[in-house]
This record gives C-alpha cells, structure tokens and sequence, in this order.
DNA sequence: CCTATTTATTAATCTACATTAAGTGACTGA
DNA sequence: TCAGTCACTTAATGTAGATTAATAAATAGG
C-alpha cells in the first residue's frame, strides 16, 4: 500500500516506529478518494473523520450569513484536515470540507484515534506534536490578519506556500486571505490604491 | 499549597489522577508571583515555560512595526499561557506576555514536560486536550475576524467572556478585537456609523 | 491629598478594502 | 461544436473602521 508510506514518513519525522507497530497502525485507517468538488463534511454534520492527505487539495472553510466562504486551511499531501471542534466535541459541524482536486486521502475516527493512542501510546505524542503546530500556525494567521494589510498578507502566502499559489484559483486564495477577488487582483497588479 | 489543588482540579476535568502521581506531578512545577505591568516574557527571548495562572490577569500580544499591540490571549484563572512556538521550538519568541494585574501562576519547563509525560504518561493526554481546545479557540477568533463586524465581534467576547469585559480596561478589549479603543467607546454607546 | 498620567468620549476627516458592474478570455460538458 | 458557466481584469462608487485632536474623567504615586 503506497498511500500508506506517506504517512509512516510523516509520523517518522517525529519518533520511530517497529515494524509490527506500522503493521499494527496500518489497521486504524481507511482509505478514501474524492472527485474535485465533493464534499468530506459539510456544516451541521458531525465530523467523524480526520484526514491524512495522500494527494491533491483540500480546503475547510465557514459560511456567513451572507453566503461568503472564509477558507481557514487548505491540505495537499502530507497534511491533515479536519473540523477539530466536531471531531473532538461530538457536536454539530461549522465548518465545510471539500476537495479543490481529485483527492487521495487515509481517514481515522476519533474512537480509533483514542483506541491507537491505548495501543501505541507514542502515537499520542505524534498527535500532540501535530496538534500543536496547527495551533502555532492558527495563531500566526491571526497575528497577521491583525497586524498586516492585504498586500503584506498576500506575499507572506506566497512565501510561505508558493506551491498553493501557483496551484488553486485566485478566488480561492482571496477566500483564504480575507479579502474579494476584485482586490486580490488589483494587489497582483500592482494597483492597489 | 493551596493553589496547587487548582491545577489538579483543573486535570481531573479530563482524567484520574492516584495520591501518589499527585505527588509526582507537584515537583514538576514552580510556583512565581507577578506585579502588575511586570513582563513574564518579551519578544527576542526563548519562552522557557508554561503558565497556568492561579489568580491575576495575563495577556500574549505581537506589536507590530508601528508600535501597535496585538492581544492573542488573555489567561485569568484556571488558564494557560505561553507563546507555544518559542515554547516547543526554542525560536525566538514573536510575543510578549506581561501581567494585567498581580497574579500568581505555576511554571513548568518544555524538558520537565516532556519529562513528566515520560513519568506520566496520562498526562500526554491532558495537554493534548488542551492544546486541542487551544487550537478550537484560535480557530474560532480567525472565523469570527474574517465573517463578523466589530460590533458582533465585541458581542461575542461579553458573552464568552462577561467577567473579562468588567474586569478590563476598554484599550485591552480593543487591543483583542482588533479595534481603536475610539471605536469600541463608539460601539459601546451604539453610535458604530 | 494633590498633581501627573492614563483612560474614555465625541466629532471631523481619511483610507483600506468592499461592492457593483461591465467586459474578456478560458473551460466544461451535453 | 457551441452555449453556458467560470475566472480574471478594470474602473466608479460606497463604507467600516482608522486617525487625529480636543476635552473630560479616572487612577496612581509621591
């Protein structure tokens, strides 16, 4: 199972594994694919998985009143996704979760999740680590919503994830740094006053 | 040692702990006292510990390069603080954390943590739990900054918040909203247009 | 207790970004 | 193959919230 090595590097970056514990952890996953388009949760529904991406791009993102999406994180391979609140409350999602891309994915339940942290107790220490630099990113995003403008936010992006820049459609991006296309646009041309 | 037994309060929301681990844990832990105004950590330095404030008031805030205060958190009673980056990756920290009122609080450094989870491993769980309730809130502020107005803004905080909105000067409400102080007192007296 | 500093209010003006709209090229799918 | 949607640009106008400044009220420290 290719898929599967992905993830077995992922956690190695962390700590070490036996081959029987890779075997064993194998076992907590399911295997799933999205078309492009299709939803993972959709806001209202409990999210009963969290996502390990294999390959192509998620997006999780909130709904206003008004209609608007508000994209709080994208996933390409190599991340994981998920609406952490439902996933670890039980309660009713506010997020959505679709694929931008057709999209490769290896799922765990929360029940698993804690099950494998019984059985393999330094996957809990993966999982804190993980858990941690959402957090730290989370924090820095807000940081920057708070203290830079539009055009500051938007070449940090591209610093930071030069891939998704020149991957996703720019009203994804513009979902994601907060403003309108229109003004994405003009920031990328160069007339933003 | 009174405000010891807060902390275990606080850990047996989320699990079990025997006589003895009680114990154990207590030697973990260093117990600090600050004045109002005094700095816990500033910007540049490594974040050696975690806070778990026992009384008093803390904040963490980024300023930015016009000398702006950016408030990332407030921790009363009952909470914890650190800049989480500097604390896992010994970076230099982005944040300052100073103390909004005198305020007492237990220590604990990132190797004694690591150290405890190895002496007890229920632990691991705890502050996976609270990171994971960590990342929810921060979460949740960036939704809330990207899809609400300020005034909408400033009524969610009363009502998540009600003793902080009493206890607070109105230019650290601002700072956390990410407002003027000028026009929370606008909102505050409904003259927002 | 009194002065100096900090904190809050009000009003006038300004600006980063939104909204609307109209036009162009590119994909998509029956 | 062609219509219909989708993605991007450009420009005119609108608005949430910032800035500045002047005044009043509350706090703190010597």
């Amino acid at each position: 199972m290719e898929e599967f090595n992905l993830l077995i590097t992922n956690i190695e970056k962390h700590l070490r594994l036996s081959e029987t514990e890779k075997e064993e952890l194998r076992h907590f996953f399911t295997f799933k694919k999205l078309r492009k388009r299709q939803y993972f949760l959709q806001e209202g529904d409990i999210s009963h998985y969290s996502a390990f991406v294999i390959n192509g791009c998620m997006r999780s993102y909130y709904v206003d009143i008004n209609g608007f999406e508000h994209i709080l994180q994208f996933a390409i391979e190599d991340w994981w996704i998920t609406d952490m609140m439902s996933f670890t409350k039980k309660t009713e999602a506010k997020l959505n979760i679709d694929a931008l891309e057709d999209t490769e994915m290896l799922l765990i339940t929360r029940e698993q999740q804690l099950n494998l942290f019984e059985k393999i107790p330094k996957l809990e220490k993966y999982f804190r680590i993980i858990t941690e630099n959402g957090l730290i990113s989370y924090q820095n995003r807000l940081l920057e919503s708070m203290s830079l403008h539009a055009p500051e936010r938007y070449a940090n992006f591209i610093k930071r994830y030069p891939a998704l820049n020149k991957r996703l459609p720019q009203t994804q991006i513009a979902a994601y740094l907060g403003i309108t296309p229109v003004f994405l646009s003009k920031i990328r041309n160069n007339n933003n006053q």
